[in-house]
DNA sequence: AGAATAGTGTCTTTCAGACAATATATG
DNA sequence: CATATATTGTCTGAAAGACACTATTCT
């Protein structure tokens, strides 16, 4: 059909254009457009618990609703860069800036799964260490922004208990994600329990055959074997058994070099051999 | 800030708007919107061999250029659907029908990587049984369609090389993915590379801990384990010792009622017994 | 019998779980 | 010494790779 015996000419399509009359002429807005938005899965591992980080919508819809930090994506950025500048916007939170670990998900893209119109999310997950979650707090659009503890991994049914300081006499949150029955009120905002749900299983999964588990660990600081199983056992919602965890630890992790010797501890009990990781990247397969 | 303590009453929001309200004023044209388009990597296994469906560009931009089956999401649709629309409409194969496999792989969303203006494409990754792929032909936007070997699975260059009936006399054209030095032409559309690596990457990891070796194989037309075997060599690019691949087919699957005794053949050598997928889903872990 | 294909058995290594034993600190 | 925490060792069973061996068909 085309005429692709022109050799070094400029190629002419159907219509006899060049690319560049193509272009020039190509009205994308011929068609209806969806929006696009990004939504993040924040976790954190604390006193050997997985948190996630919720914001609570202070605008309509789902005004007063817990929901995953995230907002539009502007014309001239990518969906990572997106994330990355809605999540400082909304929590004052630092991702993908060389701490802690971040990727894709996956795209939701059900039609009605936002009440303002056609609206697909590119929801995304972030593993910080702790201390880079030292600033965060609520920004203009939220009216709060609060971790949840995660618990339930590996069942139907995963339960977000909200960490609150000790200060403060609210009762906590539990949003339960799995039953149906839950009241409206305790539910996430749009379709983010399935995002949150794939989110879970993916970590948990991908910490028993990767690096990730070190992204938790605040680079430059020390951790003991006890930390990094801390780790495990708060992302996966089972229990190690120290002697084989340390049989594990040395033969994936510190035979291979990707993870160093630097010092011992010194509280109480025997001192504990400290290490810091030394691999290229988080999400390399290591089994 | 807002107001929680109303009980049953209407939420407003900052600017004494209900939810109702909001939507009804609310224009989500306001802030530019970029287009959508969805990607295919549909792969089959035919005689030992890993191929997946490329099509020829027909129109700008890219026009003579092989391309991955896809197009524009329309607004009344998801994401899935416009993947299951497109590919019948470019080469009249059905996917996502219950035969076969079917998954996304990721969004991409890079700044100018479609020249058409702001396009963000979501890519899906289709498992077919070559009896599914009978009625492959190019579409209306396509100048041609084709089967395309895929080889260097596991290294950093993949290869593909175009699969030409007995009849044709063209040259096979080949594609490498991989180097940077490879001519224009001889490169795959948009950053349909990109995808096409990841597609490759995903299926031969996930064939060895998944059932999904068995979407490549037609529902209702019993196999034999060399039939299963090929797949797996063909997806993972390595070889694997009958005794021991039987082994872990008995164990793995026919075990645990995934896979059921339906026969034997009657080919030259000693009968094989033959047998069905009786499992619920692809994608379920076995290991 | 010989070729072709299918399937079983054996040996070895690796790895993970259970659990016992030892090491090094503090009070 | 008891207590607390860290680390090593031992036993067992499951799984995978290498490879020898047996089984069933056809010509």
């Amino acid at each position: 059909m085309a005429d692709e015996s022109m050799g070094m000419a400029v190629a002419l399509d159907q219509d006899g254009k060049t690319e560049e009359e193509f272009l020039s002429e190509y009205d994308i807005t011929r068609y209806p457009q969806p929006s696009v938005t990004v939504d993040n899965v924040i976790f954190t591992v604390e006193d050997n618990d997985l948190r996630l980080l919720l914001v609570k919508r202070g605008g309509h819809p789902f005004l007063g609703r817990w929901a995953l930090p995230g907002g539009f994506m502007s014309i001239d950025e990518d969906t990572r860069q997106a994330v990355i500048r809605e999540v400082m916007e909304e929590c004052n939170v630092t991702v993908g800036d060389g701490t802690g670990y971040f990727e894709q998900l996956a795209t939701f893209s059900a039609v009605g799964r936002d009440p303002r119109g056609r609206i697909i999310s590119v929801a995304y997950m972030t593993l910080l260490p702790q201390t880079q979650t030292d600033y965060m707090r609520a920004g203009d659009d939220a009216d709060d922004a609060s971790w949840f503890s995660v618990s339930g991994i590996g069942t139907d049914e995963i339960r977000l208990t909200q960490v609150i300081g000790e200060d403060a006499d609210d009762e906590p949150v539990t949003l339960v994600i799995g039953t149906g029955d839950a009241s409206d009120d305790s539910r996430l905002a749009f379709d983010h329990e399935d995002i949150v749900r794939l989110a879970v299983s993916r970590l948990s999964a991908k910490v028993t055959y990767s690096c990730l588990a070190f992204a938790f660990l605040a680079s430059g600081q020390p951790f003991t074997m006890t930390d990094f199983r801390h780790v495990y056992e708060a992302t996966t919602g089972r229990l190690y058994d120290m002697g084989n965890f340390q049989r594990m630890f040395r033969k994936t992790f510190k035979d291979k070099g990707i993870a160093r010797v630097v010092g011992t501890t010194d509280t109480k009990g025997r001192p504990a051999t400290t290490y810091e990781f030394v691999g290229k990247q988080y999400d390399i397969i290591v089994r």
